[in-house]
DNA sequence: CGATTTACCGTAAGCGGTTACATAGACCCT
DNA sequence: AGGGTCTATGTAACCGCTTACGGTAAATCG
């Protein structure tokens, strides 16, 4: 690898002058700078990334914030892989890169975890970060808001955070919700439940909301025995959906927090006997790969997967130029009408 | 962020002291060394790592080659999740970051791509990166031999490659295929296909191999007809087994070389009016989380996914630790028997 | 008891860039 | 012609850390 003291030499310049033309090009005459651009095109120069950022204070890198652990399997994002390609895409499309930080795996304290989130935060100055995206891997909602307030670039994903220089991008969660019980109120239900995910989770009690917000609309009053909580996962879809299945009255159309519970909910209404969608009309959210390939194939809310990870992009970009805080930024959703609600 | 010359003069020492502190404890003196461990603990110390980098010549992070783009949506890994959550948190455990490299994404030349593995490799050095993980995002297997020579130390993932550097990890196909076919053949098949991966895709081609393998273990000798070049996908899966229904004498059961193409093949069975398991057997291969909510469940052959991120953790590591490159990695695959066999 | 280790620590020179400041010539003006 | 601008470049300090080298005092040795 070259450096640009060789570059200087060979053009007999001083390297002042070789960073220049890379940095300030306007203020190098013309002809030196293509003499530079000429000989650092030769020998392949790059700066130093170590060099610049330490002398620069600022690095090309975003840390991404994600909390797993091969050794203590826990929640698997519903399209993590999408997310990461548009989030890589559009990263890099600014010249950034994405540092998937180290958590303290062990003894060697190397880094840092959530329950400490001071750890990570150190990590990005230590590093240079521009700064950090967080993803949610199971309840870290609480661990965020340390983060928003610690001043560096943050936005954080699927969690409502603020703070001087922290914001967050989701779906809406709600219009999802609305529009997908609206569809049901539709097709003509008025015992309509919902299976939520873990308490305390922003996008379900968003989608919570618009539920209940449909059912109001429609004029039926929502009832307390139809909401259950699950916790994302296909089990508790079934579990859920078997209570829901014992009650009195129990309900003839159910819509799932997520496509992973609504395929629970599936495999029970098909334990119990019941047909889906004429005894039991199901409606998912996500729109992952399994809805559509699932029997009957599931009608879903779908996000923009790709979308998530762009906007998280956009907006970390855009944090990290401008000096303040973004405007937090809401995806649509879509409803995508299959065969698991009955329109079919 | 406390710099070193600020725990120095608080300590009374120099700033030499305390870097030595951290990295030869042993030739500093007890006391000393207690002092400048107790200020740095009360300063929250780390020491910046682009400083650090850029005096050591390394840093602590591996390099990640993923080429992929959401504008130009291709090749999906079945099952990147679980394999980054492997990865990430082994490479944690040696207190090394995972660096997701940009690829040059726009106009502004920022990176490479894999037609450029030399951008990659000066990427390395300007980062001083440990080292690069490469994930095969479609046909990258020649760009991944330019790697194998650059010197780098380099594990691919499923790519087999060559170098002073370099190694790969990958399952074990051939093996999986083998039990796979053997379990078909053990239900009392004889006309048994399969439909392969995209041409020259090594993973595909062992599979295809361990498939070939079976069958002339069982005496039956592989017909030309009941292999069929597929890509993966889904919809290949659909084609692939139209064809194969079409034949003359059309198999009894399918050995598809992924989960998807077996699901595709599942609803061309499905539309060709067939039963599976009853009139067509069919086994998959990677145990993706569709395989087990499809119906009838698949039979397939599972990957060690979350192995695959330690093994390359573990063996990147060892590259840098040591000086030479290590041996290649196959794990071990476990055929699942589930209903689309028919062995239940 | 002088010479030689040994243990400990400071000095200073990097690592490869960036950038404030100084300098030097070219150009313009009165 | 002398002074003021402007342009183009060099000088050198600095970013924060590592490490070769040297020095000092205590410990060891003959």
């Amino acid at each position: 690898m070259a450096t640009g003291r060789e570059i200087a030499q060979l053009c007999g310049v001083s390297v002042a002058t070789v960073s220049r033309v890379f940095n300030q090009p306007e203020t190098v005459n013309e002809e030196t700078r293509e003499r530079v651009l000429r000989v650092a095109k030769e020998l392949d120069y790059r700066p130093n990334e170590s060099a610049r950022a330490l002398s620069t204070k600022q690095s090309t890198m975003i840390g991404l914030v994600w909390d797993t652990d091969h050794r203590r399997p826990g929640w698997r994002h519903p399209y993590l892989q999408d997310l990461l390609i548009g989030l890589k895409s559009a990263l890099s499309a600014h010249g950034y890169h994405l540092l998937m930080l180290a958590t303290s795996g062990d003894a060697r304290e190397v880094g840092a975890s959530l329950a400490d989130p001071v750890g990570y935060v150190n990590m990005t100055r230590r590093h240079h970060l521009g700064g950090l995206v967080l993803i949610d891997s199971g309840s870290d909602a609480e661990a965020f808001e340390a983060f928003a307030q610690s001043g560096v670039p943050c936005v954080a994903l699927d969690v409502a955070v603020d703070g001087p220089r922290a914001t967050y991008v989701t779906s809406d969660n709600e219009g999802g919700a609305l529009s997908a019980v609206r569809h049901l109120v539709g097709l003509g239900h008025s015992r309509i439940a919902t299976i939520t995910g873990p308490p305390g989770n922003q996008p379900s009690e968003a989608r919570v909301s618009g539920y209940r917000k449909a059912l109001r609309e429609a004029g039926v009053e929502p009832r307390d025995e139809y909401v259950v909580a699950g916790d994302f996962y296909r089990a508790s879809g079934t579990a859920a959906t078997h209570r829901l299945l014992a009650l009195d009255e129990p309900p003839t159309a159910v819509f799932a927090a997520s496509d992973e519970m609504a395929v629970g909910a599936l495999l029970a209404a098909r334990a119990a006997g019941l047909r889906v969608p004429q005894d039991l009309a199901l409606v998912g959210f996500d729109d992952i790969e399994i809805a559509s390939v699932v029997d009957p194939a599931l009608t879903t809310v779908a996000q923009d997967k790709p979308g998530f990870g762009v906007a998280a992009a956009k907006t970390i970009m855009a944090m990290i130029t401008g000096a303040g805080r973004e405007e937090p930024v809401v995806l649509p959703t879509q409803l995508v009408v299959r065969d698991s609600c009955g329109a079919r």
